[in-house]
DNA sequence: CCAAACGTCGTC
DNA sequence: GACGACGTTTGG
């Protein structure tokens, strides 16, 4: 068995399911933008400071976000953890050293949230800010 | 199209 | 359990 891994790729999902309706069933433009298009990272970080301070409760709901692909929706930094505030990558870590092969961040930019896995993530009630020193587990 | 970065699997 | 490597996704 040399590489037998899960799936190489997503199962027959040749064809949506998805009512097209004449509003959403416009021509597939030439690039795949499924939805969050106008997005700028400013604005993004904006919104999820508030959400992270300002705001307990998500002005949309979550769960529709995740609805279409929780397992395949790739999440985003949050913009708020100090990984995130770092601008510049330390180029001493290994991710920095290996950026080439290892094509990941700057362990001193990985984002908090992204660091715990997408089921702790997708769990916890709050947005950072809760170390929680209980150590439940 | 390319570079950067996330997600998952494999190995140590 | 942590780290590394690879594939895939995302933004410019």
């Amino acid at each position: 068995m040399p590489k037998p891994r899960a799936w190489p790729g997503p199962p027959p999902d040749d064809v949506y399911e998805f009512s097209m309706d004449a509003e959403e069933a416009k021509p597939l433009h030439l690039h795949r933008k499924p939805l969050e298009k106008t997005s700028p990272l400013s604005k993004y970080i904006e919104t999820e400071h508030q959400q992270a301070g300002l705001f307990s409760l998500s002005p949309f709901d979550p769960s529709l976000d995740i609805a279409v692909d929780p397992q395949k929706k790739r999440r985003k930094k949050c913009g708020a953890c100090t990984p995130c505030l770092r601008k510049e990558n330390c180029g001493s870590c290994a991710n920095c050293l290996n950026r080439k092969t290892g094509k990941q961040i700057c362990k001193l930019r990985k984002c908090e949230q992204l660091k715990k896995r997408l089921n702790e993530w997708a769990s916890s009630p709050v947005i950072a800010g809760s170390p929680d020193t209980d150590g439940a587990q």
